[in-house]
DNA sequence: TGTACATCAGTGAACGCGCGTTCACTGATGTAC
DNA sequence: TGTACATCAGTGAACGCGCGTTCACTGATGTAC
């Protein structure tokens, strides 16, 4: 509780200005914990330099509070990937610049990414950005969108783009989540693994 | 509590037999939450049909009795992909049994596949069978075997099983995964999915 | 064959803890006169 | 400029619950005589 600086009251009609301290210390939190059940509200209203009833004035509950951070990383992710894509010239450049955003965005936020990819307790999550469906669904559209690019027209196109992005993203997913959690196996180097990856698949 | 039958107590010297018992409720409630967490000593005791003090006698800990279940899973999937290889009379025909079976253990199995494979509360489990190291390393093995088995020799072969034996992996566990937690996608068959992948890889 | 006794499989009650959440409140801030 | 008052950001204490685990015990089973 006290290791934070003592919190000064927010003014009046600025009460809304705990709300970012909040997402944001449940931000951090996730991150360290990557996992949604090992976050309590009392952990996250220390970090927040607050008491746990504070939450309640501007969450309803601990899942509504999840959701909203969920779906702000969600909205992270995305345009971690779209900045992938930045300064390609071809499409193959662009492909391989998001899917190397995406090994990134895993290795360096392993938390976050077990959160928005590995977790079974909460259900669908609204995000901000797309595709009124699933938020994975936003994400996986858009990378079907660059296989696309990179498949020589002709017939049945679509169906060849649909079954290398499903085997793309399985082999992103599995190999930045098992590089999570077996850290110690003597992985490649994910450009390597990544190159070689496209190079077989595209 | 006594949805279950009423239990007979065991006779005297045969106290051991309800090892057994509690092994196996905690396979069921595993392989059912799919998260060790999720279950409880007391959900354990309940459906092997005693009280909760009574594990005490046999296990140390929940932490010993969920790492004697887990290892007896990672038996019995490790058997699963040898007995995939049976049957097949080429090298290729043994390493596709082997996936074929790695998909099917997480298709049919799926909280004992996330149990044994996204797990990070659990260290290290010790595996009855083999490899002093990790328990998926003695998979790993297995399938690096069944890869090399399969690439034609030459400078670098080694090297190049192993690449492969990655993306492999990578590819198997991110479908098997991703099929388990979004299971509202359009998946295609498990069957197609791995021929195209093995045309591809090896 | 019968009885006293030691063994041991399992029970019932309770422990301390951390959890999400609720409730009545306090006291600083801004507003009305 | 000064005071009474309404507002609202946040607090302190407590709730009921489920958890892993411990403790003293009970009573059926087998053994010794």
């Amino acid at each position: 509780m006290p290791a934070e600086a003592k919190r000064r009251r927010n003014r009046r009609g600025e009460g809304d200005l705990l709300r970012r301290q909040i997402l944001e210390a449940t931000t951090v939190l996730l991150a360290e914990a990557g996992d949604a059940n090992a976050v309590s509200m009392r952990d996250i209203a220390a970090a927040a330099g607050v008491t746990p009833p504070a939450i309640y004035r501007l969450f309803a509950d601990k899942e509504a509070l999840l959701r909203a951070v969920i779906a702000e990383r969600f909205d992270a992710f995305d345009l971690h990937l779209e900045q992938g894509e930045a300064g390609a010239t071809t499409v193959r450049e662009q492909l391989e610049g998001r899917c190397r955003a995406y090994l990134d965005y895993a290795a360096t936020h392993p938390g976050h990414y077990r959160v928005l990819f590995s977790a079974t307790h909460l259900g669908p999550v609204e995000v901000g950005a797309s595709d009124g469906g699933h938020p994975g669904a936003a994400s996986f559209n858009r990378l079907l969108t660059a296989v696309a690019a990179c498949v020589p027209a002709g017939r049945g196109k679509a169906q060849r783009a649909f079954t290398i992005t499903v085997e793309l993203w399985s082999a992103l997913h599995g190999f930045a989540d098992l590089r999570i959690t077996k850290p110690e196996f003597p992985w490649p180097a994910s450009s390597v693994f990544l190159a070689d990856m496209l190079e077989r698949l595209v």
